[in-house]
DNA sequence: TCAGTTGATTGCATTTTGCAAGTGTTTTTC
DNA sequence: GAAAAACACTTGCAAAATGCAATCAACTGA
C-alpha cells in the first residue's frame, strides 16, 4: 500500500472534508497536520508540556521561571488554553489553596511522542543542552523512555 | 538508566548551556524543545513542509492554493525562512525561470517523524481528514511509511 | 506586442505578543 | 491580628506578527 500514491491521486485527504464540516468545523482545516499545528503550534504551548512532562513543573511559578521567560499574561493564556482543549487538568495545592497544580491529561501524555521526536531531530541538527548520553538513550530506548515519563504521570 | 530521574536531579539539562554560550548562540535558551519550536514552531513552516513532502507540491503557486490559505506575504517569508534555516533548497525551474521549486534538505526530511507523531496524536483525540485505513498503515508500518516518503526525494 | 502568470513586496488594518505594573486572595511573619 | 510576602492572574500600552488587497518586476506564450 502507498500511502504517498494514494496521495497524490487524492491530495485533498491532507486537506478537507466537505466546505460543510468545515463550516462546522472550528479548524481553518480538517488536516491533521493543521489541526496538531492549531492546537499546539506556537512557540509557547509546547514548552509547557515539556516544564510538565520532563522536569515535573506544576505550578504558574515554576513554568513562569523557566529560561525562555514567558511573560505572566501569555503564560496564563496558554495554560487556560492547553487546559480547555484537554491537554491539561488543574487542581487547588492542598497544602496551599494559593497554588494551582497543572498535570497532563491522557491527550497531554500523548504528545510526549512529538517532543521526544522534536528532540531527536534537533539533536541531529543544532547544537543543544541535552548530553549525548541521554540522547543515545532515548534513541535507542523511544518506547521504555515514554513508557518511563508517563509512568510518573499514572 | 532512568533519564527523567536525571532530569529532575538537573533539569537545568533541559534549559541552559552556559550563560556564556547563551549570548553567542541565537535561541531563547539551548533546549531541544525550544530550539524545534523556534525553527518550526509557528503555525505555517511545518504545512509548507507537509505540502511539500506529503503532497508533492514545489512552487509558491501550488503553497499557495492549500486549503489553509496561507497569505502570500507570509508564505513568501516562511519560504526564505525555511530555506535560511537549512530545512528547503530551491532551485529555479528548467521550463519557466519564473518558476522556484522548493524541495526537502536532508534536515528538512528528518522531520517526517515529526509530522507522522503529530498526525498519528491528532487522529486519537481529533476528527479529520485522512481515512482510517491510512492512517492504519501509517501506523503499523511507519517506519516503512516514512522510508517511503524521504525516498520520493532521494 | 501584449495580456496573463509567477514569486514576491508594500501599505495598512487587525491580532498577537512582550513588558511593567497592578489586582485579589491566601499565607507567613511579627 | 495587622503588615508583609507569595501566588496566580489581569490590565494597559507599546511593539511585533499576521491578514488582506493591491501592486510589482520578471517572464511567458500567443
Amino acid at each position: 500500500m502507498d500511502i504517498f500514491a494514494n496521495l497524490m491521486r487524492s491530495p485533498e485527504n491532507l486537506i478537507p472534508m466537505t466546505t460543510n464540516s468545515q463550516a462546522n468545523s472550528p479548524w481553518r482545516s480538517p488536516c491533521p497536520v493543521n489541526i496538531s499545528l492549531e492546537l499546539v503550534g506556537d512557540k509557547w504551548a509546547l514548552l509547557v508540556l515539556r516544564d510538565i512532562l520532563f522536569k515535573g513543573f506544576k505550578s504558574f511559578k515554576e513554568f513562569s521561571q523557566s529560561k525562555e521567560r514567558i511573560a505572566t499574561n501569555i503564560l496564563a493564556s496558554r495554560l487556560k488554553f492547553l487546559t480547555e482543549v484537554g491537554l491539561l487538568e488543574s487542581e487547588v495545592s492542598e497544602k496551599d489553596a494559593r497554588v494551582i497544580f497543572y498535570k497532563p491529561t491522557s491527550k497531554g501524555l500523548d504528545l510526549i511522542p512529538v517532543i521526544v521526536s522534536l528532540v531527536l531531530w534537533v539533536d541531529k541538527y543544532e547544537k543543544h543542552s541535552v548530553p549525548k548520553a541521554e540522547i543515545e538513550w532515548m534513541k535507542k530506548n523511544t518506547k521504555k523512555f515514554i513508557a518511563e515519563i508517563r509512568a510518573k504521570f499514572e
